[in-house]
DNA sequence: CAGCCTATTCCACATGGTGGAAGCGATGCG
DNA sequence: CGCATCGCTTCCACCATGTGGAATAGGCTG
């Protein structure tokens, strides 16, 4: 094995293809294959060869007229059946907050600088929230926003601000880089985010990480009015929520292997 | 080249991890190693390697206790990237469809059975369509829906039917199992869809086919009220709109062969 | 507790992937 | 207008890399 310092038997190409995937993810727009040469370390003609085999799946795209690359359209399908599915073996961790708090729970990642609700378990209330699933929020208005931010490396925090700026919801919408980062930097040290009405008008949330496989985390919260989820009944509830928070973490980490402990969280 | 049917250079093994996912995706639940052995005639070996890959970048989740697998989150933000890119360089032609029409030009995909808005470029009347991007639609209840339907073979129509049966929206819903059928015949042969009224009240819309490398066509439409897209103005529309959707295809299809270069005209 | 079925690991082999270098086609420059 | 340049694409000999049959481990069931 050539590149020993991964784990176990990973397959080289396929590998490469993930990573030819991820650096178009994130690149703002469509990439040369010289682009992707020095992006990736790999040659020509080897990227040249796996982005064939993606585009005749339609996994990349590839501009007729300026012959660059970028991400296909099969990946959307691709993509909303895994939200899907994260959705359903996420559910049993989101119900359990529900529970614990009484409010709806809701899944969340970080899309393309954009907050992404994946699922929600709605709370018993009859005055209950309002994101629904597919909806993209500011991750600087958020409580999981804060938390999908804060535990990602500053540089891309950096990227996702320059590139939405710090637009203000209600008055108590965090619009100053300086204390955001600040706030973030608390978050990480937590463990735990809030949104005390910085994104609606009387709508409070409290947000905990669950840490994959994957670089970036993603973010679970419940979601109620201020007057359901003020500071006290939020200190009974965040012991709780933390430990869900590294209950579904550690189940999604564990992938059947006692040997692999790879422990993220602070 | 051991197996030289498939088309040009195609990397073996990131073909297959690529069918992994696909068949992950189509099917309803998590499946075990030797389901996924009949379904892709692959050996338990290289399907435990491959998935071993895609499991440690996320792509790919195994339950800690099923030991079965899944679609994994990293594909939920990718895909979320792919469409805002799809959505991207697929603009031009919505643009066209925008213009030549007057009204609110779609872009939408099947998705889990369910149609899901990608792109969208609102026309300048003041009454508008409600479609957000994001939004996730029945398929027998829409001109787009009706076109992702009409082009992919009948199993997998049935399967979709079979999932959400047939809900009536409108008094006009097509609710009759036979008639979708009929109608979807139809719709292939034309190349083009209809809801007249079928989803919303008072809301008409014309969608046709893009195809690309995916073996599933993508679909454009554009909606607007009844009152501006009575019988006589979709003919008018119809074969410009067709024409769109053939240029379209085509620029998708080519990918670096210099066979088609579709001009625009204003 | 034995039998069976499924996920996982191992390993020798040769197939399939690799990448340096040569071809092209398109812009840009003289 | 033709020559130079630059980046995408194709080729091909080599051998690292992925392959898959068979052995192992683990978990239910009867």
């Amino acid at each position: 094995m050539a590149d020993g310092r991964r784990g176990g038997g990973a397959v080289q190409s396929v590998e490469r293809a993930l990573d030819l995937l991820e650096v178009l993810a994130a690149a703002p727009d469509e990439m040369g294959v010289t682009e992707l040469t020095e992006a990736t370390g790999l040659p020509g003609a080897t990227i040249h060869r796996l982005l064939a085999t993606l585009l005749s799946r339609g996994y990349a795209h590839q501009d007729p007229v300026t012959r660059r690359y970028s991400l296909g359209s099969r990946l959307v399908r691709l993509g909303g059946s895994a939200g899907r599915r994260f959705g359903t073996w996420m559910r049993p961790w989101l119900v359990e907050l529900m529970e614990l708090s009484g409010e709806t729970a809701n899944l969340a990642v970080l899309e393309d600088s954009h907050v992404v609700y994946v699922a929600q378990v709605p709370s018993r209330h009859k005055v209950r929230m309002f994101t629904e699933v597919g909806n993209r929020l500011l991750p600087h208005t958020t409580a999981v926003g804060k938390v999908l931010l804060a535990f990602r490396p500053r540089e891309v925090t950096g990227a996702v601000i320059a590139r939405n700026g710090l637009p203000g919801r209600t008055g108590r919408t965090i619009t100053d880089a300086g204390r955001l980062y600040r706030e973030l930097e608390q978050v990480a040290r937590r463990g735990y985010a809030v949104d005390d009405e910085e994104e609606e008008e009387g709508v409070c949330c409290i947000a905990v990480p669950v840490f994959g496989p994957d670089d970036a985390p993603a973010a679970m919260s419940v979601s109620g009015p201020t007057s359901r989820l003020g500071p006290g009944r939020r200190q009974r509830i965040l012991p709780r929520m933390l430990r869900v928070s590294a209950d579904a973490s550690a189940a999604l980490l564990s992938a059947g292997d006692p040997a692999r402990r790879g422990d993220r969280h602070p």
